[in-house]
RNA sequence: CGUUUUUCGUAGG
């Protein structure tokens, strides 16, 4: 399996279809049994190809052998609907749906009592909602999430806090991210590089700045994105002066910007 | 060995 299931992976992403399905046939005459992790990989290459129906067809094919998928596959699954920017497919498969029928989500209904729902599902709803751009529905995820006893991670903070940059809501950003630390989530990299853009969206480049310094003052090393994000930042609020020490610093740290 | 979050670029449209 474990072969097969990053063949499946590479084959995937870089689009090779035929063979796949030839794969697929070897692994099937072999009597190599698939496993949650092979239908989640092959779901998730299809979703990315933009190939939603058939990566349905590969759960039906899954069901049809009895077995039931996990939290990842479902989560997979829920992602194959955001992708293909189906809110209310989404919501239906997040609702337990894919029980009453995979393929046809039409045909399908909420089933109440098996609905399973982790961190990341949450966490995949509340990102669906921020790029639909709804900060409303993506509020609301969050504090469902919360009710149902699921705690939100880093990853949710940072989504959460992009989407308040989105909608212009600098404030609650902020409010977000001090709030993060009594969660028991921690800032990570991807944190600060969304609160630099935040302060950017404003003209803001000062801000931006402290949010450099409280980086490097939690102990995080500034990465790539960072400071491309901050020299976007600074030079469009026409600070010269810093846009050219963070050239220069960057030139030190041999980081290719592109 | 599988699922969720941040910047920019390139190609396509």
């Amino acid at each position: 399996v474990f072969f097969y299931n990053i063949m499946f992976k590479i084959l995937g992403r870089a689009g090779v279809w035929d063979l796949v399905d030839r794969f697929w046939e070897d692994m099937v005459a072999d009597k190599v049994a698939a496993t949650n992790i092979t239908f989640s990989t092959l779901i998730d290459a299809c979703g990315r190809a933009g190939k939603r129906q058939e990566a349905l067809l590969w759960f039906q094919t899954m069901q049809e052998r009895g077995l039931e998928p996990d939290q990842v596959t479902i989560n997979t699954l829920i992602n194959l609907h955001k992708r293909a920017g189906d809110l209310k497919a989404a919501e239906l498969f997040f609702n337990g749906a894919w029980r009453t029928c995979a393929t046809d989500v039409a045909a399908s209904r909420p089933a109440q009592g098996k609905r399973s729902r982790d961190l990341v599902a949450y966490n995949t709803m509340i990102g669906m909602y921020g790029r639909a751009g709804d900060y409303i529905g993506a509020s609301r995820m969050f504090a469902d999430m919360m009710l149902a006893g699921v705690s939100p991670d880093f990853i949710t903070f940072n989504t959460m806090i992009y989407i308040c940059g989105c909608s212009g809501r600098r404030e609650e950003a902020e409010a977000l991210f001090k709030r993060m630390e009594n969660k028991g989530a921690v800032a990570d990299e991807t944190t600060y590089n969304i609160m630099i853009s935040i302060a950017g969206k404003e003209g803001d480049g000062a801000g931006a700045l402290r949010y450099l310094e409280k980086m490097k003052a939690a102990g995080m090393e500034p990465d790539d994105v960072t400071f491309r994000t901050l020299i976007c930042v600074i030079s469009a609020s026409g600070m010269v002066k810093e846009t050219e020490q963070i050239l220069a610093h960057v030139r030190e740290l041999k980081f290719s910007l592109g």
